[in-house]
RNA sequence: GGCCCCUUGGUCAAGUGGUUAAGACACCGGCCUUUCACGCCGGUAACAGGGGUUCGAAUCCCCUAGGGGUCACCA
């Protein structure tokens, strides 16, 4: 045994990988990483109603693509396994029984009934609703009783009264709570499942964690498990509990706020680094002014002692800019290469892609790629590449080819485009040449009427390159129909 | 309701007794440009309130208010 630093990441795969779980792994594995500490990966899958194995998977995955790796735990193996909680119901057993000799546990019959009981009374006189611990002095003759009458009997851990708990938090400092306050809790299930509260100590203990990185959400349990850790003759592990990540209302991000799991992110086309990047800035603050940062130099700049104590709002535009940073920064290739799976949903690319489409798309991408907030975004981007007619022609565009010289140029650009031997930059900047020495038009002028005939709105890509892009054939089509329909409107 | 945590601009946030109270997103204006976008330059905007402590408080203490979390045989 060593003073390594081990923390974990213990999700319970209830569901996908939400926003705050995964900046709880983020802080774990970049203190891990930052002090050459281990970070392992444990599945808490107590709760056999709503765990399953796909939100597992789903769970790793997500992690994985974020960037995360681990040194321990589920997948990978290790010492100190199974990683898997419901892998270690034997190990719990042992030990909720050797709490139950030594007394410092009992079986505790009540129904569902009585304890709700219970509470509703405590919550009138305006005390915080408990188990007073009924079942604590029943004789053995008593359970036995119980038991004939068939009831399953759960095992709950004895708090000791009059005492004070105090968590020394790392990022909060001290804080106190009376054992009072806290009823006699459950360690067992009568389905002989153990409790998140006592698991968790266990598998904390035995795995030899020595910093808990968690939500603070979890705060007001952590005086219960030190007190089994005591119990226990455990030793003591450090505890650190992060402020909440909040919706735009100041209230914990949910459902309802938009997208809150980690995947919904990736299949809007995030880049999985600005998400990290975001992420790590939402609760914790590096020391200079920079703030964007690879996984890599976020290792070296995290501390423990830079987290922020106040809770978080999540601020999607915030996201978006940074994601778009991270767009621009991207390689075309790599942009176009995440961009083919929305294309093709929507119909605009074929499943086989030809090498030159392939070429083609990059070349598209390139242009597009600076007003991306996010990939899928594409879809709508791109439209100006497809088809031999303009979507729509704005009100804008349709004012400005009222003017006869306007037309004039449109006319004479797709003459000319028709004309012309090579297609590429040169021969169309001589093209613009020729025809603004010919009708004596120049700037927004002069290339603003192609832009409207070619696509309609007074704006988008730089026209060159689209006109090089969409190809000699569209480019003449979409002049001519934009011609046409224009003469027939004005002739109603 | 009890217990616990939190409180700097709309949002993320720096700040740890003496600062013109940073920076980023958003917003507004300007520049660049054949347009939009990008980029660049500039601007609006904050210490929740009240008491102390101190020569001096965003920074320390107390109270109030507000927000949040938690009180499960969920984690």
């Amino acid at each position: 045994m060593s003073d390594k630093i081990r923390v974990r990441f213990a999700p319970s795969p209830t569901g996908p990988l939400h926003i705050g779980g995964a900046r709880s792994a983020l802080f774990n594995w970049l203190f891990a990483r930052k002090r050459q500490g281990d970070f392992i990966v444990r599945i808490e899958d107590t709760d056999v109603e709503r765990s399953n194995l796909v939100s597992e998977e789903v769970i790793l995955e997500d992690l994985k693509w974020m960037g995360l790796d681990w040194d321990e735990g589920i997948q990978v193996g290790g010492e100190k396994g199974p990683y898997r909680q419901r892998e270690r119901l034997e190990i719990y057993d042992s030990y909720w029984k050797r709490l139950l000799e030594e007394g410092k546990a009992y079986y505790c019959f009540c129904t569902e009934e009585e304890l709700e009981e219970e509470r509703e009374s405590l919550r009138k006189k305006g005390e915080m609703p408990r188990y007073l611990g009924k079942c604590r002095d029943l004789t053995q003759a008593e359970r036995d009783k119980l038991r004939e009458e068939g009831r399953k009997p759960v095992v709950r851990f004895k708090v000791t009264w009059g005492e004070t708990i105090t968590v020394e938090d790392l990022i909060r400092g001290r804080v106190n709570f009376e054992s009072d306050g806290i009823g006699d809790f459950i360690l067992v299930r009568s389905d002989g499942m153990p409790t998140y509260n006592f698991a968790v100590v266990i598998d904390d203990a035995l795995m030899e964690i020595t910093h808990v990185i968690r939500g603070e959400e979890h705060l007001s349990n952590t005086p219960r498990q030190m007190m089994i850790y005591r119990a226990l003759g455990f030793k003591m592990t450090s505890f650190a509990h992060i402020s909440l990540i909040l919706g735009e209302d100041r209230t914990k991000m949910s459902k309802r706020h938009g997208a809150t799991a980690i995947s919904q992110y990736r299949k809007m086309g995030y880049l999985p680094e600005a998400l990290v990047n975001f992420l790590a800035l939402l609760g914790w603050a590096p020391e200079g002014e920079r703030e964007m940062f690879t996984l890599h130099e976020l290792v070296e700049e995290f501390s423990l002692e830079r987290v922020s104590r106040s809770a978080a709002v999540f601020n999607f535009r915030k996201l978006n800019w940074m994601n778009g940073e991270y767009i621009r920064e991207s390689s075309p290739e790599r942009i176009r290469d995440m961009a083919i799976p929305y294309l093709q949903e929507e119909g605009l690319v074929d499943e086989k892609i030809s090498s030159q489409d392939y070429q083609w798309l990059k070349e598209v991408i390139a242009l597009l790629q600076e007003q991306l907030e996010y990939v899928s975004q594409v879809v709508t981007h791109i439209k100006v590449f497809f088809g031999d007619e303009i979507e729509e022609l704005s009100p804008e565009g349709a004012e400005m080819l009222e003017d006869e010289q306007a037309r004039q140029i449109v006319q004479r650009f797709r003459e000319e485009c028709i004309q012309v031997e090579s297609w590429d930059k040169e021969t169309i900047k001589g093209i613009f040449k020729r025809i603004g020495k010919e009708l004596g038009a120049g700037g927004k002028k002069l290339f603003q009427p192609v832009r409207v005939g070619l696509t309609g709105t007074l704006q988008g890509p730089d026209l060159q390159s689209l006109i090089i892009l969409l190809g000699r054939e569209k480019v003449a089509n979409r002049l001519q129909n934009t011609l046409h329909n224009l003469t027939k409107n004005t002739q109603c």
